[in-house]
DNA sequence: ACATCTATATAGTATTACTAGGTAGATGGT
DNA sequence: ACCATCTACCTAGTAATACTATATAGATGT
């Protein structure tokens, strides 16, 4: 892997889309959306960015929280989507393409309009 | 235009880029800057952020400075990339594409990896 | 004299990801 | 018994960025 650079400042407002986009799929807790995140390319995302994130959306109402007992470590605490998250989720996708599509726009038109 | 909700977190580390592309299109000043971005789709975009921005790029070196008279107001700062902020331009353009591709991986990929 | 558009600047705020620690359960090696 | 390691969660403080709100000022038109 080429070493790219810092990424902290652009993924702001997009890594929390991203947690609530892994949550989405299925059941899961931090340490496992930290692996997945990682596994994904984000590399350097570590723990405690994903648990301020996983307590701000608890604090945003956002999820549903259940914790279940682990056999290989300390107790998990694994996240769901309520109905407000479903919508928060759907948001961060709508303003992800508008951006996304905005930026390519900018970039693709070399010529300068 | 739907009325899109904030996207100011989103922006972050993303604007900066968008007024350094277009200052390498053409020599160029903050008002117009702002003009641009707001027609590309950045409506919400004010005067305040970016001239905080085109402070940034010059206390960072990336642009070179001429004042020059205007016939219909104040007179303008027009910008220049230097070598630094060609660079610079460079570098934002690989953060973008790695991390463009990432979240669009993670949206496409609904079956779950 | 006043409003409006052009044009730049800046002090303070909110939000976010990150840093740098800490706590603790389970397993395996020495 | 001790320690390292992996798993698993938490948190106080920091840095960076976009934004808010406001100020200043030149030029034009009424």
């Amino acid at each position: 892997m080429l070493a790219l650079e810092d990424l902290t400042e652009m993924l702001k407002g997009i890594l929390e889309g991203c947690v609530l986009e892994i949550i989405s799929r299925k059941e899961t807790y931090g340490y496992e959306i930290v692996k997945k995140l990682n596994s994904l390319g984000f590399e350097d995302v570590v723990e405690g960015t994903v648990y301020t994130i996983l307590l701000r959306l608890e604090k945003n109402k956002l999820v549903n929280i259940q914790k279940k007992p682990s056999k290989i470590g300390p107790p998990r605490k694994f996240y769901t989507l309520n109905e407000a998250g479903r919508n928060q989720l759907q948001t961060f996708w709508r303003k992800w393409d508008f951006i996304a599509s905005k930026i390519n726009e900018l970039k693709e038109n070399k010529d300068g309009n």
